[in-house]
DNA sequence: CACCCTTGCTTACGTCGTAAGCTTACACTG
DNA sequence: CAGTGTAAGCTTACGACGTAAGCAAGGGTG
């Protein structure tokens, strides 16, 4: 442990808040905690940092400034698609990540790039303001949706068929006829069980071409 | 006086800590605070109740348990996108529910009984076991990361063109052109820049009915 | 040299979830 | 009736938490 430490800064402190909550978790990130890691009390952290809201929202931006952008893509379908996955990739790397994403107004520089960009692509593939807008709204929704929910999902992807009959007991006693025939249509290997994000962002996006293509030609 | 209180019971509990949730957020839901308000201390709770996170998961499937379930539908598409509807609105009603909704493991009988119930529109409209369980995933994902990002919108649907330009100064300096212009055409009323979940929903739909045919006849 | 300004430290307050053990009140026995 | 068991609620306490207020020490500047 090198104990000569260099002066503290915004940006090392947030440095060590992501890696922090990347080691454990939100529940792992407080300022006691985080000072401790750097070798430093708690309350000298503030003054590189408002307060903990202001080292939540830093994190977070440093997450989204971790999306690589699409270089110019003339396929915009191929683009937002991508898009998609990388924030999806990105974001499963960080799981704490998604939930405060999506439950604090973010607007760091970062985040207002990611969506300029977006709303690049979409414009120079013809889409109207309108239609952009609710478009990368809709595939936004879907992609923080998806990867939050896929995150806190009790059975991991590997081996969802043998920990799916673990769950089996709930649905015992016939209460749920539907769920007990998908978890064995799943146990029995018939359907892999295992939703992908790809499947709902190619849904959404050959709807919005046809939707621009409708708006284009009335 | 004392006054008389009738005992408290698991139900008692989860319905004051619902009151409370709803009143003031996740934040005012404290075990002491929900003992306070049934004029009980807070160690009294853990007689009927495991520990907060019961107390959590309790009051997510009270809320989801208020999600109608749609009657007898023919038309699957009408059930679903009602469906979707309504749990938007009751998640609306809640606004502190779906952060909590979305990233825990539920399990609660509410919210089986809306999945199964699900699962039976898609499998009566014909869908495969695998397309049905994606369909309510892309479905669900898409719902409540809408709802979710939408509560957490800084600005309120009503005023958003007003509101809007106070957020102008974030955009200066041509560092995010598109937004910029976005923004306008907003201002100025040539878009009215307030998503509504129907979009999303229907674009949804749409993509899986034309799935679901593509599955049928190969 | 005196000055102040930056940086980090100390102490303290009110909050939280909950472990451990205690008290009270009532339903049963015999 | 006394005696006992049990459930419901209470008390106290511990180790966290975010952060307000003020202090100390070092370095650069006049």
């Amino acid at each position: 442990m090198p104990k000569s430490r260099e002066p503290l800064s915004t940006r090392r402190v947030l440095q060590a808040a992501l890696a922090l909550a990347d080691s454990g978790g939100t529940d792992s990130l407080s300022m006691r905690h985080l000072g401790r890691e750097l070798g430093v009390e708690a309350m000298s952290l503030y003054r590189h940092v408002a307060n903990k809201e202001a080292v939540l929202d830093g994190i977070v931006d440093l997450v989204v400034d971790e999306i690589d952008l699409p270089g110019d893509d003339s396929d915009w379908k191929a683009a937002m698609r991508r898009r998609g996955e990388t924030a999806h990739r990105v974001l499963t790397r960080h799981p704490w990540a998604p939930a405060l994403l999506m439950s604090r107004t973010n607007t760091g520089p970062a985040m207002l790039r990611y969506i300029d960009f977006t709303l690049g692509v979409l414009r120079g593939a013809g889409f109207s303001w309108r239609l952009a807008d609710y478009a990368w709204n809709t595939m936004d929704s879907y992609v923080y949706g998806f990867t939050l929910r896929r995150l806190n999902f009790p059975i991991a992807a590997a081996d969802y068929a043998d920990t799916a009959a673990a769950y089996e007991y709930l649905l015992a006693g016939g209460r749920y006829p539907h769920m007990a025939e998908l978890t064995r249509q799943v146990a029995e290997g018939h359907h892999p069980g295992d939703p992908d994000i790809t499947f709902g962002l190619d849904l959404i996006l050959d709807g919005l071409e046809h939707l621009r293509d409708r708006e284009a030609a009335p």
